[in-house]
DNA sequence: TTTATATTTGAACATATGTTCAATTGATTA
DNA sequence: TAATCAATTGAACATATGTTCAAATATAAA
């Protein structure tokens, strides 16, 4: 910790603003919680799977030849999501069918695809 | 590549439900353009001053005041935000202020915020 | 039971990312 | 001019993340 440092932390430029934002501030659980939901978007391959279950119930193995992606790829990212609670599934026999669970999330989904095809 | 991913990668379980949502799929540039744009929202230190942002102009000495952090890491995160035209800034003298730049994604962040806080 | 297949899992690996530290830039002031 | 200060920058470092590979489960069929 240098000198510049601590003027920087310690005294800052306008005080009442800073007391006042430092009030309203998120706590680091919220931070965290907010920047982890939107983790789950920020991933190239589960946008695709996200955009795939969006329109049909598919299996691990189908999403993997939509996306021209191995099978276990898929398997760990279909876990992340199922984590997050964002898909849910239903075996049949030795198939695992997935499909979406989280209608806030997809909504934020539409919106951001919205916000990057305008 | 071994056996098992090729059953899976060329024979799909669902021929027609592949081919059908292969043809609906997101390209690789509009699947990483929208990863892309939740990234930026995917790390608490660049919530927070998202959000610090959204109640007032700010120069980066105060809002590494206000979360804590050093002027260095918060410089670093102000440089992907404007990259990503997330934050504008003016200059006056020796100081730069910052404020919010990109509606879209405030709304996003917004939307984010009512589902993490709900 | 043996074989085949759909999925999951853990370890290894490479890559990406965030913070720190030290140095630098640009503007103000003594 | 020299000194000071806000901000930026680049390199180093540690950590997180995504994919691959090999092995393990689980279910169905021969």
């Amino acid at each position: 910790m240098n000198k510049q440092h601590d003027v920087c932390e310690v005294r800052a430029i306008n005080k009442k603003k800073v007391k006042s934002v430092k009030q309203l501030m998120l706590t680091d659980n919220e931070a965290n919680s907010l920047s982890g939901t939107f983790s789950v978007l920020a991933d190239p391959t589960r946008t695709k799977i996200i955009y795939a279950l969006s329109n049909d119930e598919l299996c691990v193995c189908d999403i993997a030849s939509i996306l021209g992606m191995s099978v276990s790829a898929i398997s760990h990212q279909l876990r992340i999501l199922r984590n997050m609670r964002l898909v849910k599934f239903r075996k049949e026999s030795k198939m695992v069918y997935y499909s979406l669970d989280d209608e806030h999330i997809t909504t934020l989904f539409n919106e951001g695809l919205n916000h990057i095809r305008e």
